[in-house]
DNA sequence: ACCTGAACACCGTTCAAGT
DNA sequence: ACCTGAACACCGTTCAAGT
């Protein structure tokens, strides 16, 4: 015990320190170095708590996942799902960083916990059995997907406004929209069409109608009656 | 000119090399160290014909995208989705680096070109207007999303594979299932319910599977007549 | 049991100097 | 115009040594 507890080095304090670190500048943000500074440390230290980078990420992930996603009572099936899926969206807008995580394979157990919650709604809808697994994937698959793309564009654009202040989304989605209805319309006739739905699109509202589309699909699944 | 022509470094041979370094080893093969030990030179003779890592990468990615993508000429608008979304599948599973490069923004000019193949056939399967870009959308998340997430599972199995060889993704799947089966089923109903589906199913299959609940979803938002 | 801090084997990138 | 190769400022990780 060579500090104090106040001061005392524990995994818990890392995964805190490592959760700030990302969100304020992104995985490359994360470094021993930048631990070692904060907790006036060297690397060994961290090292003993902690097995190594891939650990710590991981760890972070759970820490940051652990709270939310709660589905009100009375809820539809549909309204479960869709806030589960929203739920995820808006951490990973929160912390981008979670995005590569949530990827990193589908069997962590915090992706598996969530897989768990989307397929029991799946088969709350009345999905035939054989169908449930394909149902419950495809959602998976579009969720986790749809909302990282969403991350990778927010983190694009917040380095974009480093280099080029003032160039908000508005504007950004102004002069890209403008340059897609500029494109020949007889090589790109639907960028050129839909140049303003993208200038105008909210992107919540967006990845849920992703997920409208597919519910639309698995409920068609049902035997009628 | 210091080398004869057969020897000269030019930027498409250093992009061939690219590609062939990570196809063997994933991003992290991908190396300037490697490349001059493959074109016996320096650091700053790669850097003459390219600009940093980031445009090498974009490079290699449009050159292996550059080929494929041919759509038959008397197939339906699903069926030319279905193509395109399996091309983009089995490419991303041939070259597993390619998923991190495809969601580095949808604003690289390949990304933008299978965006418009998807618009495109969205557009002639008679979606309204103002559907047709979060249809659009809502496919290639689910597209760009579960192919990514399929070559992520390929390349983990593969690294599993190292250190536990006869680790074939049957015998995977396999255990990983009756691990499922074996969860508490109070709480994990779903997982436990379905571990037989997730040893069966087959990748490309499922991604189509997918796909086709998109399409049902946002066939539905045709008008009636 | 927990921490120190030097050291190792890597990275991407730069740049004065050569031809 | 194109290439050389030393150097810089980083990484993650290890490990003998301390308390």
């Amino acid at each position: 015990m060579a500090r104090n507890t106040a001061d005392a080095l524990s995994r818990e304090r890392i995964v805190g320190a490592a959760v700030e670190l990302l969100d304020a500048a992104g995985e490359g943000g994360l470094t021993f170095r930048a631990l070692t500074e904060r907790f006036k440390t060297g690397p060994g230290a961290i090292y003993w708590h902690v097995a190594n980078k891939d650990e710590l990420l991981a760890a972070a992930t759970d820490a940051v996942l652990a709270g939310p996603a709660v589905v009100a009572e009375g809820a539809s099936p549909e309204e479960a799902i869709r806030a589960v899926a929203l739920g995820l969206f808006d951490a990973i807008d929160e912390h981008p960083w979670l995005a590569a995580q949530l990827s990193r394979g589908p069997f962590r157990s915090v992706t598996l916990g969530i897989f768990e919650r989307i397929g029991q709604q799946v088969q709350a809808l009345g999905v035939p059995f054989e169908a449930q697994f394909t149902s419950a994937s495809a959602l998976m698959s579009y969720i986790v997907g749809a909302a990282r793309q969403n991350a990778v564009n927010a983190a694009n654009a917040a380095i974009a406004r480093t280099t080029q202040p003032g160039l908000d989304r508005t504007t950004f989605l102004a002069t890209e929209a403008s340059a897609w209805r500029s494109l020949d319309p007889a090589e790109f006739p639907f960028l050129h069409d839909i140049a303003a739905q993208f200038r105008d699109h909210d992107d919540r509202a967006q990845f849920l109608a992703g997920v409208d589309l597919i519910l639309t699909g698995i409920t068609a699944l049902r035997p009628p009656g």
